[in-house]
DNA sequence: AGAGTATGACGTAAATTTACGTCATAATAT
DNA sequence: ATATTATGACGTAAATTTACGTCATACTCT
């Protein structure tokens, strides 16, 4: 968040932000993706999906797993990387209140006052 | 993006960063929101609305408009700022897909491979 | 024309992000 | 025990983001 002014923003508008700043990488999206295909919860073959070295896509694991995104155990040698499908669900509706919210009100428009 | 190897994933991937990055601030998010709320289209009362310099905030809607999200139209001495409502609708589905893809597979879990 | 106001462009400093390489650690296989 | 393999931690360089201040420009009002 940088220089975070965060104090002055609405709980919600944070949480959305948060949320949508660890999707604004396509090779976190790619993993998302990636996760949701997979029926057993394998671990770095993740890297080898992905044109990254594997060092990169471990933090970006790190950065999905601090938003709760996903979780992941150690399980023997590999690590268990899996969605948190619950908070996913969750994310998802406040995703679609906020575009609800954003597409209900047709202000402009050529009805509107300007023509945007 | 940084250091983007944009090159290497799927254009859904990359578009879906692309917005996720939009939405990843706070501010944009409020920005948003205040459009939607507002029936005319306001100009810079946007930045009396929030709790940052006025120049900080037409940073943020120079990058709502790189992405196209909102359209700005010169109005005389202020400008019409508005949703764009028709992409936003579809981004919303983009998401929809997106999450509904991810919540959809129940990898893990108790009955899954894993215990996450 | 001249004052006043709204904007975007430009420049800048500090903090973050991204992408890697290199290590230390831990577990499996020999 | 010793190699092999998988991981995360740590460090780092380059690019971006964020938040502002200061200007130049453009339009309205007198």
């Amino acid at each position: 968040m940088t220089h975070a002014k965060t104090a002055a923003f609405t709980a919600e508008q944070q949480q959305l932000a948060r949320v949508a700043k660890a999707l604004a990488h396509p090779a976190r999206v790619a993993i998302i993706q990636f996760l949701a295909r997979q029926t057993t919860c394998i671990s770095g073959d993740i890297a080898a999906e992905l044109p990254l070295a594997r060092t990169t896509v471990s933090q970006h694991l790190q950065e999905l797993k601090a938003v709760d995104l996903i979780r992941g155990e150690i399980d023997g040698l590999t690590v268990c990387y899996c969605l948190n499908t619950a908070l996913l669900r969750q994310v998802q509706q406040q995703f679609t209140a906020f575009f609800d919210a954003a597409t209900a009100g047709a202000a402009c428009g050529p009805d509107g006052a300007c023509a945007c």
